[in-house]
This record gives structure tokens, sequence and C-alpha cells, in this order.
DNA sequence: CGTGTGATTGAAGCCTTTCAACGGCGGTGG
DNA sequence: CCACCGCCGTTGAAAGGCTTCAATCACACG
């Protein structure tokens, strides 16, 4: 489920995104809130971000986890749909709105392109998937997406917002997935996919 | 849930999409199937469009149901993530991939965000909603983007498939909305709401 | 060493699914 | 014209999975 992260353009090419102001914020810091402005997006260069929604009667869905390389906070409505939150120390070049080289205006077009992937992907993952399934998935694109380190920075309840679970159903499908091998944990945070992950997901 | 339909930039401007070929659909045609080559995007003018994705191991997810004035098709991957049919007799715009004025791409661009829109609510919809809102809620969505007309073209299946619930499910909500007067049936597919239908959807 | 937060576990309940049967309606063919 | 058949939708009963409510555990921090 999803697809390889697209190559950093900033990287290929540095004057892409010369001029944009590097950002820094602190762990549990906001980026900006739900209804906001929308002031320009980030290209993510180190920490992970969270992107949530809550409805007016509360119920709260975390739109994505973002990890450096990552670009969030596009949108073409004049205010913020999502809010997006440091889940640690991180740092960000701001992209601001009003740029419009082609090159850039391209990046953010191909960044568009590439949430709505991802969140078609997720839409039937939360319609058609069962909870261990679920789980399942987000621990092994969260390993892919993270380079490989197996940690989980966000907490039980992001990852339930996420999956649209709650955090007991979470908690109780990392155990089942822990016992059943597929999985090996380091306290509560840090995990390693084994070879069962295969046979896991074959149906995905 | 969901917000105005943009309007149609090409009844605005004729002249925007000149050259662009109407095709026809029959009832259940099929206007492209998943993996196919990408090659353009649809402005569909009269007709209901169902995108359908089917997971590698069967199960079955509605994309989106389109009706007139909608574009779909707007893919950046070479291949279609998703298929399209026909639902009833169709007519529709083909917008060749290749073309690249700008008032065009802007469009293309705007329907993409608009897509990316309509999913991240979808998203909300299947992971915090129950099956009684999401049935709710796809009528009066349905209602409001089918211009009003009352008309569920699509089976019940189909719906099931969209809202990520099985048929029995939505057929009981839609009798128990029905029993509780917030929508009021002439036959299994034409509706029409009531008032008590703002109580019913306060949340959202 | 107490406290507080985050995570886990248990038990009961509820909502949705599953499996099955029935009903209505339209099309087809005798 | 009507009987038959197949599809679609509805309804019922039982099962199951996830949630809810509650208690416990683990660990970092003051």
């Amino acid at each position: 489920m999803g697809q390889v992260r697209p190559l950093w353009p900033h990287r290929r090419d540095p004057r892409l995104l010369q001029g944009c102001k590097a950002r820094r914020f602190r762990r549990m810091a906001e980026i900006y809130a739900q209804d906001d402005e929308t002031d320009g997006a980030y290209v993510l260069l180190s920490g992970v971000v969270r992107s949530v929604r809550v409805s007016p009667d509360g119920r709260r869905q975390v739109g994505e986890f973002y990890h450096p390389g990552d670009i969030f906070g596009v949108e073409s409505a004049p205010r913020r749909r999502f809010s997006a939150d440091a889940l640690n120390a991180c740092e960000a070049l701001f992209i601001c709105r009003s740029r419009s080289e082609p090159a850039v205006r391209e990046l953010l077009e191909a960044s568009v392109a590439a949430e709505l992937e991802r969140t078609q992907d997720h839409l039937l993952l939360l319609g058609r998937r069962t909870a261990r399934e679920r789980v399942a998935s987000f621990l092994v694109d969260t390993a892919r997406r993270s380079g490989g380190t197996g940690e989980l920075v966000m907490g039980r309840q992001d990852i339930a917002d996420y999956l649209g679970l709650t955090i007991e159903t979470v908690s109780r499908m990392l155990t089942e997935l822990q016992a059943d091998r597929v999985f090996e944990f380091e306290g509560p945070r840090r995990f390693r996919a084994t070879d069962r992950v295969t046979w896991e997901l074959a149906a995905a």
C-alpha cells in the first residue's frame, strides 16, 4: 500500500527552493491550525509531523504522518482543512504560496497528486480492512517511510485516530501481532518486522 | 461534509475545452479499466459515473460517484488506479492528457484538489462515523450533487462499497431512516429528505 | 517515593457482519 | 396473457469484531 516516496526535488536541485526559509519547531509545537489562512506549504527536512482534523462534534481524524522528504500543507482552499503539529523536533522549508516559478508549482502539483493517492489507499484501508490488517500495514508503511528506523514517534491515540480504531484495539492488535511473531518490539515504541509480515499482508 | 461543486469552467468559457471530443457511453459501459494507460480526463456532461478499485484479494471500494459537471479520471500516475463505469447513459468531454494550455491545466489541477478534499472528507466518514450516519450523509450528498433529483442511480452494492459497509447494513439503515421519517422513499431508488435531516446530521 | 501520563489487559455490550430466506419486479418465453 | 425465472432489495437470527468501561501496569518526572 502506498508507493515509493518521490525523490527529493530540492535535493536534486538545491536552487529550486532557494530563498525558502527553514523553520524549526519544538516537540508538540503547532505548525498551523485548522481554519488558519493557507499561507504556504512545507518540505519536511527532519522530524515527524502529523496532520489532524477535528469534526464539530469532536471526532478526531489524523490525516497523515509526514516524514523527512515529504511535503505537507499544500492546500488549495483559502483556509486550512487540517492542523499540523510537530511530533518531535522538526525542521522544514517553508514554500510561500505566492511563489510561481514553474518548477516550484510542478513540485507542489506532484505533491497534491501524491497526497491524493495516499489518501485513496487509506480509504480502502478504512473501508475494507480489519483492525489487525490496518495496524499491520500501518507498521510496515511507517517502517518504510521513516527510513527503517522502526520507531513510533506517535502515541497510540494518534495511531488509533489514523486507522479509525480505538486506542485499546490498537494496543490489542499490537500485542497480538507481537504474539504471532509478525513484529518484534523493544518497548512500546520500537519495533521490527519479521519475515512473517509477508504472509500477513499477502492480500494487500 | 463536502463542499459546493465548483462552477463549470467550460460553461463559463466554452472556448476552454474547444476541440475536446464528446464521448457517449451506454448504461454499464466501461469508460476505462484499472491499470489502463492514463490517457486523459473527462468532464461529465450527463449521466452518473462510478469509479471502482478492487484490491488483489477481491475487496471492492467505490472511489466516487460523479455527477454532471464533475471532472473525473485526472491521474498523475501512468496507469489508472481506479476503473470508471457509466451507471446510466452518459456523455462526457474527453480532455487529452497532452493538452497543455494554462487554462486547461489549471482546470485539471483544481479538480485534483477538489478530489483530494472530497476524499479527505470521505476518510472521516469511513473512519469515524456509524453506519446510520454514513448512509444519511450519503443521501444528503447525493441529493445535492445530483441536482436534487433524489434518484439513486447506483445499486445497494455500490452504495455499500462506497460507504465501507455491507449491502444488508445499507438496506437496514435505509429502512430505519425511513421509519424515523428522516427520508421518504418512493420505491427503492427515489427519495426525498425531510426537515428532520437537519437533526440527523447536526454533528457533521 | 509519590504522581501522572501512556500503554496494556479484562469483561461486557453493542453494532455490524454473516448466513439464510423471502418478496417484489421486470423480462422472457410458452 | 400469464407463468416462470433471475436480479435486486429487504428482513431475520446468530455470530463476531470492535468498542466501552474499568482496572492495572510501566515508566518518567518532580
